[in-house]
DNA sequence: GCGATATAATTGACAAGTCAATAATTGATT
DNA sequence: AATCAATTATTGACTTGTCAATTATATCGC
């Protein structure tokens, strides 16, 4: 079972999280926060729909984390002039202090992910997991249409 | 930042994560107790403790997780005799035959994960998973060391 | 313009993990 | 043998994510 493949990559995520948390420090920031700055940062302000759209997770988790990065002076919800429906999410000062180290922190990360790996092989490693993504997105659209 | 590295990653277990949920139907399971399931299914009877080591993961979750599992009658926590502190996690009847469904759960999901990789090209991605995985590890080992 | 329908944000309830603390048991040292 | 330390299971509080329901706003058909 230690060679399941689900496991490994199981495994792998999980040694990532645990870094990641071990990066989160006294910034009073959870482990799902960090990436909504750096988009942010590098995006500019958006919908909370598009935060969830981009990184794929539901809506309501974006609502609360964008919650508590409001609370913490990271982020402001402000009212959107053309559309009262959406909002529109800005880094405030500090937010985009925090975006900016956050950057840092993952490319930290993915240096240490790939630590001993060539250059072809870090393209070969992003395309297997590439991939891998689509056939799982590739099978829900499959059974989709058979319903 | 589509690029970045471990947004691939979290992207791919996601998407495996999400599939695995579509799998649960009414079992009355969730997405980490079959897991646990196999295990006890393919090494026999063992304390809460291996469980969590085995999956690196805290005995907290191990310890919720069981408890669901037990009162969903796939499980049991008996006292083990040569230590009290320590108790025996087993299969029961309806837990097996969870367990073996789940084993095939488990290689349809590897199936669809590695669909159109070549028999190279899998041995390959699994190398670089198990390797970014020890990265992590090694990494935190230097930290440790270091304080 | 009005009504049905779709979409955005939010809330509640749940699962899986984290960390910290506690209680009980075990093991190790002297 | 008695204390002190380490280990096991458990519980509480928290974060990230799920799904379902609600509310407010937009949009589309007529």
């Amino acid at each position: 079972m230690q060679d399941a493949f689900h496991m490994l990559l199981y495994h792998a995520f999980h040694a990532q999280r645990g870094f990641l948390r071990s990066c989160l420090g006294r910034s009073g920031l959870g482990a799902g926060q960090p990436k909504l700055l750096v988009y942010l940062y590098l995006h500019g302000p958006c919908s909370q729909r598009e935060l969830a759209s981009y990184f794929e997770i539901d809506p309501a988790a974006v609502c609360r984390m964008l919650a508590s990065l409001e609370q913490n002076g990271f982020v402001e919800r402000a009212e959107n002039e053309t559309c009262r429906r959406t909002d529109r999410v800005c880094l405030t000062e500090q937010g985009l202090a925090e975006a900016k180290t956050w950057q840092e922190n993952y490319l930290t990360m993915d240096s240490i992910l790939l630590r001993g790996f060539s250059e072809q092989e870090r393209e070969q490693f992003a395309s297997f997991l590439a991939r891998a993504c689509g056939n799982f997105h590739a099978k829900k659209e499959d059974d989709a249409c058979g319903t």
